[in-house]
DNA sequence: CGCATATATACGTGGAGGCGTATGTTAGGG
DNA sequence: CCCTAACATACGCCTCCACGTATATATGCG
């Protein structure tokens, strides 16, 4: 087994709305706790469990400074939903789209494959 | 207000991992719900559900045939996810990662950088 | 027309997840 | 030492979600 499966907890911890709104804020630099706790307005007990979730994800990383912890981003597993997207990025780019692909379908010699509305 | 939020759905969509055999699926062409019935390995009803979600999330799109209907692929709607993606991809690709940064920040004194293989 | 096939929807359930409140834990300051 | 600051964890509540089972809806066939 090679391509594992695009460890969910990556998926799971990027689908939540806050949770992008933290990893946003520590891409542009180093966070401590309470600086999350004002940018997402949230409680702080909410932004450390959603601070577990990314940890345990590995998409953040955090240094400890005195009483504070200096949250920054690991932007490593991301790589893997990059991974993930790849076969779907040829297909928007190479190919034709899903409409195009319709009408390319329905006008091709597909046999005398009567679509309902035909009529000498 | 330009960059909405990433429209969740599709997050919510694909962070799903049978979703996700389905959307592999029905990348390399068109399937019928009862092939993806056989493929994902679970009931009919629960399927259809995920299709659903699919679906609402403009992920995938059907096509009647009789009385089966054959789903294929959208993958507009991850594009969305790609533009979001796109500052973290600057983050480990021209920037050093959360490791290296921090050797670099420890170890500070870099200096003779001789690649580990290196020897006269 | 009934009947089978293929899919969608309704319903109930167990389990997971997000939230706030309360409480532990560790570091600094007087 | 005691107190405060900053963060993590425990607990209970509620909501949402994925699943299976049962049922509705639609299409094709005899």
């Amino acid at each position: 087994m090679l391509g594992s499966v695009t460890s969910n907890a990556v998926l799971e911890a990027i689908a939540e709305p806050t949770r992008r709104r933290i990893l946003d804020a520590v891409r542009e630099g180093e966070r401590s706790v309470g600086d999350l706790v004002e940018i997402v307005g949230m409680h702080q007990p909410g932004v450390s469990r959603h601070l577990k979730v990314l940890r345990d994800a590995g998409l953040v990383e955090a240094r400890p400074d005195a009483q504070k912890r200096l949250y920054r981003l690991r932007s490593e597993p991301l790589k893997e939903l990059d991974a993930w997207l790849e076969p779907y990025r040829a297909e928007w780019s190479s190919r034709l789209d899903a409409l195009e692909r319709h009408v390319e379908r329905t006008a091709t010699p597909i046999q005398n494959r009567r679509t309902t509305k035909e009529q000498p």
